[in-house]
DNA sequence: TATCCGCAATCACTTTTTATGATTGGCCCA
DNA sequence: TGGGCCAATCATAAAAAGTGATTGCGGATA
């Protein structure tokens, strides 16, 4: 909503990465890149400091970045006024969402937001990220909650909030000794991974790739079609397993289940609201809205 | 600095015309319709009411004015505190202003400026438009301030106030005992104007050639090279003039001159800032943002 | 009541901006 | 000293913004 160069850096600034920016705004590196430079022109103003492969904002752009932080937060509140605009606390709201965050991720924050808009009517479709936008650009349903990074010209993305892919063993498993391993340790464990075409596996194919591990070199013991098997599995396995954080959670605080951290790798992806550009704002944007200013509260909340 | 497409929906918003926010905006009349237009679609909301050839902010339009008033105002604080960090409270500053701003608009402001930036030592070429433009492309000013609306691609445009040319004579002149005439009355009366090429004449010829006269119908005496001499010359004769109303706000306070309106007839101009893209900021910045700050106080405080 | 006239809307077309994919080059770490 | 990560660069493709000419509607004029 507010100029697209200061969002950009925006982001940029929050996030002090190039490449992490241009995945969160859903554009390339090089045209962060680009942006950013003609910003520095126009103020004649550096705004990062690039030491190496690593950057810092400069005095100016934390200067900068505390206007451009006001002006985001501006921006949104318009957004949602506009929103309430359109008789949007009633009605009936059609989500879709896959397979992690309608199971874990949105039902504490469906809760929150149904305790407050009573007068809406919501409805849910679980399906993978394909199906969710293919429901979406059948307009079956208006709003689709997402993970991973597809791009189609006739859907608006928004991003909400950030998955990370944490590698998990039962911890009668000896092998969650150890708090921390190398990556080519993991070429001896035995794994469990979610099937192929899942958004799981391809986040996770694409982070290992980076360390020059590849699919093939993994003992890969099974391929299960969700997180619950998978969990229950490896109760019962000396497997370990690379799920979403937000699925083990509750095993995690209750001791079943254990992170083992992985020296130089972390694996992320972006949970994304999906809509048709006709069709944001009235109850898909007041539902946006909400999202993003509580899915951190209820996720702490809530655990 | 904040979305262009929210600025001109600002603009037409408080011009409450879609032709006049294209001309402060130095764009198209089409370019205004179709941002808006956009945003409407965007919103999914109406912003303007448009009844005939009239228009009138919505509810929701007014909400979003709201909004954009703010973003407007932190965009420009943005802008004064980048200018800030150039190291710019000390050094010189080259002006360069066209005959009228020179004369009766910037001296007041010139004053106040120099009394808050004691460190900043200002130097004014005094020029017409065409010359002003020049100086900046050979680096001879940093910032040029002129009337009218020419465009070049090379040259960064920061409108600042508008104008009003008046139609005034002596009061001594029997013409003057009616407050407003016809335009068809003006073909009658002895005329002063402003040498051809003078960006006056040529705001007064655009105007007039929209009520259905030509140039060549009027009764013009003589064409003279500066207001001075066209408010000394009306105190000796019949004539009448077209004159910047800020040319002769003290002698319409002292009695001397009169202005006569004239119906269904305005002649309006904008006062416009002008900088190389690469140049706007540092002095020239801090210089811009007091004017626009301050230009209506120091108008009103001196007379 | 017919006729201007001012103003926004529309249209076909041009220019400018923005985004992309492929590649380069510098720095860090092993 | 070599591999990998990351930002910068470049040529090219796609999209957006702007323009000039024109249309069409409503309000004011005579």
């Amino acid at each position: 909503m507010f100029d697209y160069r200061l969002k950009v850096f925006d982001t940029v600034a929050r996030r002090l990465s190039f490449t992490k920016a241009a995945e969160e705004l859903c554009i390339t590196q090089p045209a962060v890149t680009k942006h950013v430079k003609e910003l520095e022109k126009q103020f004649r103003l550096r705004l990062f400091e690039r030491t190496g492969n690593r950057i810092a904002l400069t005095q100016g752009g934390l200067m900068v970045l505390k206007h451009t932080s006001i002006l985001r937060d501006i921006s949104r509140q318009l957004e949602y006024e506009i929103s309430l605009l359109h008789e949007s606390r009633r009605g009936t709201l059609n989500l879709g969402a896959s397979t992690t965050l309608a199971q874990y991720v949105l039902p504490p924050l469906l809760a929150r937001f149904h305790g407050i808009y009573r007068d809406v009517q919501l409805h849910m479709l679980n399906a993978n990220t394909e199906q969710i936008e293919q429901a979406l650009l059948r307009k079956e349903i208006e709003l689709g909650i997402i993970e991973g990074d597809s791009k189609r010209r006739e859907i608006n993305y928004t991003p909400f909030a950030r998955d990370e892919i944490v590698l998990v063993g039962s911890t009668k498993n000896p092998l969650t000794k150890k708090d921390e391993i190398r990556p080519d340790e993991l070429l001896s464990i035995p794994l469990l991974l979610r099937e192929p075409g899942s958004g799981t596996l391809e986040v996770v194919t694409h982070a290992l790739k980076n360390t020059g591990i590849k699919l093939s070199d993994l003992s890969v013991e099974m391929y299960l079609g969700s997180s619950e098997a998978i969990k229950s599995y490896l109760m019962h396995s000396h497997c370990m397993a690379f799920i979403s954080q937000h699925a083990v959670i509750n095993e995690i605080e209750n001791g079943s289940l254990k992170i083992i951290s992985i020296k130089k790798l972390s694996i992320h992806r972006q949970f994304l609201f999906i809509t048709l550009h006709a069709d944001d704002g009235g109850l898909p944007g007041v539902f946006k809205w909400f999202a993003v200013q509580n899915y951190r509260d209820v996720l702490l909340a809530s655990h």
